[in-house]
RNA sequence: GCCUACAUAGCUCAGGCGGUAGAGCACUUCCUUGGUAAGGAAGAGGUCACCAGUUCAAGUCUGGUUGUAGGCUCCA
């Protein structure tokens, strides 16, 4: 006889051998339709595995977040098993439950298409509704490895190599077809429902290693009921029309060309606005914060790039150099070099420091083409940029402020999901992808992670993503499809100030080099925008719109009046349009709705003889009317407070 | 960069088997002068991404280039 405790301290006497099963049935017959596997001393576990010895017993129901992951585990089992009987000679490799569904990733000669998934869904549901189960067995490892190899699964024979020495070699049996499997699984692959769906193929290299051979990958979703399958599919759907990409179209706001070059955005005049604003708002807080505003150009010689690091480090990232008088020329990747050479233009004393540089120049990287992204990965970009050059006593300070001026932005446009990480450095990569000082990067990490926690700051820390010359606090976002993008950056520089020389006069009128902090509230004005794009769906905050509002008149006979008020409108900086085409108020109405236009100033008889608007605003309605005075007054005030 | 797919009017998209292009919206003109999400009519718009090849004939078939999308890898 075994002890089994069960969560609300329960303890049941049972012969060893019992099954999270047997014991689900003993409580109630609708539990054990419920059960999908069982927790065995913290350990998940099949419901058919036989339990042995004294042990705390959990058992999951369908609706636990567990049974979800094993569901879409299973689907990707299915689906394996369904692509081998399709499609003979194809290897597996793996296929891991991930969030909204699961994959598998497949080793053959030609990779599927996208008509295939139909066929492959079809079988699977063949393979759900035939009840399978799952069986759980245990192997030797050598014996594993050779019928593996027999049957020309090579990677699968190659995982159980690289298994750890310890570990049981597991293999779940779904009726003829095997697979190596840590489990656990459902009873049988009826439970897996019929909520799910193949989404997309897709390349992936072996073991995510770009030297390694190419896969086909298959995405799937999965769900407990149709319902939420549906609900899921909505929601793709709804994110679709934020992307930044169809907005951005619709709105006028950017374009590419190919004969420009990909990755390299032209922005319309309504986008332009939008950039205009950011660096209002920028210059206006950074020459509150003592910011000094410098420019640099964008072509430099590469022995600057060999002193800073970035020809060892950066290379990949850089568009090759341009031969200039038997010169190698480079397009600037950062401002952070010429920042440098500012800095060192003049002798510094401590009683400068802190002396802080912005810059809103445009840098240029070589992106893979592949990973061009809209305006959220692209090759020329503004940056809202500047270097801190400060003391060690100084740093906290000007590091926490950088970190203040960040959410003082966010709060203003009403970001409030994002992730604050504290990248690191990997000690294992020194000197190739980072800076060879070692103590440095100690010293400087705990720098910051004490400024961090004595700002009170939220943060996690992120191992092997720093910098090249330092650790840094990246601000991670979602894009509307899911994708996670650094929005802002703030990073500490500890290598290259005494690398370019750098020093202030101290006190002791000896010479000390500073730290430098690199920062880019803002990241860069593309990535930037193209986030706002999607964060407001294109109806940006008044202060932001392209088009602030527009002029709708009843009939053309009151042209000259809305001539007059978009006059006075234009003189107090407000970016109006009028519409004078000969069609009706609803037409007019209904195509500045479309445009996502905030504010509609309808004019007809009443408002020329009142010397008045009649507003209406996007999501409001109508509002009523306004003298023109008093509303120009109301708007103005919105604009300047940046009212969201 | 790698894998897969796609590229037709300003936008969204039709164009089984090869026979030199079509819709809706937008645009222009005319009629209409209408009070809070589509009034009517007519017109203009395309070297079917680009370059080769096959063919009597290519938007359609083949190859290449460029660009875009979804992934992988990498990053603000």
């Amino acid at each position: 006889m075994i002890k089994i405790t069960l969560p609300d301290g329960t303890v049941l006497n049972k012969n060893a051998g019992i099954t999270g099963m047997e014991i689900a049935e003993g409580i109630s017959s609708g539990l054990a339709k419920q059960s999908i596997v069982i927790e065995l001393d913290g350990k998940l576990r099949d419901l058919s595995f036989p339990i042995t010895k004294d042990s705390e017993l959990k058992i999951l129901k369908k609706d636990s977040d567990v049974a979800l992951e094993i569901i879409r585990h299973d689907c990707a089992h299915v689906m394996a098993e369904a692509v081998q009987s399709l499609y003979p000679g194809t290897q597996v490799t793996i296929g891991p439950a991930i969030e909204h569904g699961f994959y598998y990733d497949f080793a053959r000669d030609k990779p599927f298409t996208v008509d295939d998934l139909e066929k492959i869904e079809k079988k699977m549901h063949q393979i759900i509704d035939d009840e399978i189960e799952f069986k759980r067995e245990v192997w030797n490892r050598k014996d594993a490895i050779k019928y593996f190899e027999n049957e020309g699964e090579i990677y699968k024979a190659q995982i159980i190599n690289d298994l750890p020495e310890d570990e049981d070699i597991t293999i779940y049996r779904q009726g003829k077809w095997l697979d190596l499997c840590r489990g656990p699984h459902l009873p049988t692959t009826k439970h897996i429902g019929k909520s799910f769906k193949l989404m997309k193929v897709a390349g992936a290299y072996w073991r995510g290693d770009e030297n390694n051979e190419m896969l086909t990958r298959i995405y799937g979703t999965a769900w407990r009921t149709d319902k939420e399958l549906r609900t899921y599919l909505n929601m793709l759907k709804e994110a679709e029309k934020r992307d930044h990409r169809k907005i951005g179209k619709a709105m006028s706001l950017y374009t590419f060309d190919e004969e420009v070059g990909s990755g390299l955005p032209l922005w319309l005049p309504n986008g332009t606005v939008l950039i205009d604003e950011l660096e209002s708002l920028a210059k206006e807080s950074e020459t509150q914060a003592g910011y000094d505003r410098v420019k640099t150009p964008h072509i430099t010689k590469g022995s600057l790039y060999e002193k800073s690091g970035h020809l060892s480090h950066y290379k990949d990232s850089m568009f090759p150099a341009m031969d200039i008088d038997g010169n190698e020329y480079y397009l600037k990747p950062m401002n952070c070099p010429h920042h440098h050479k500012i800095y060192a233009s003049l002798p510094r004393t401590y009683k400068e420091l802190p002396i802080r540089l912005s810059e809103y120049g445009t840098c240029y990287r070589y992106e893979k083409s592949g990973q061009l992204f809209g305006l959220m990965r692209v090759r020329s970009m503004q940056m809202n940029d500047a270097h801190i050059y400060c003391t060690e006593e100084q740093f906290k300070n000007e590091f926490l402020s950088v970190c203040k001026m960040y959410l003082y932005y966010f709060k203003i446009f009403g970001i409030e999901k994002y992730e604050m990480r504290l990248s690191l450095h990997d000690p294992e990569k020194l000197g190739k992808k980072y800076v060879d000082e070692p103590e440095l990067w100690l010293k400087t990490e705990d720098l910051v992670r004490q400024a961090l926690q004595d700002g009170k700051l939220n943060f996690v820390e992120i191992p092997g993503e720093a910098a090249f010359y330092g650790p840094k606090i990246d601000v991670q976002v979602w894009s509307a499809i899911g994708k996670e993008f650094t929005l802002a950056t703030n990073q500490v520089d500890f290598a290259i100030p005494s690398r370019f020389d750098l020093t202030y006069i101290d006190k002791d009128g000896k010479d000390k080099t500073p730290l430098c902090i690199h920062r880019a509230p803002l990241g860069t004005h593309e990535r930037f925008i193209g986030f706002l794009i999607e964060h407001f769906a294109g109806n940006f905050p008044i202060w932001l719109a392209p088009i602030q509002m527009v002029i709708i008149t009843i009939s053309d006979k009151f042209n000259d009046y809305a001539e007059s008020v978009h006059k006075q409108l234009k003189a107090n900086g407000i970016r109006a349009n009028i519409d004078s085409r000969s069609e009706k108020m609803g037409a007019k109405i209904r195509l500045a709705e479309i445009n996502k236009i905030p504010i509609m100033l309808i004019i007809g008889e009443k408002e020329v003889s009142e010397n008045t608007v009649s507003v209406r605003r996007k999501f409001k309605g109508d509002l009523g009317s306004l003298k023109l005075h008093d509303f120009i007054e109301n708007i103005k005030k919105e604009i300047n407070n940046r009212l969201l």
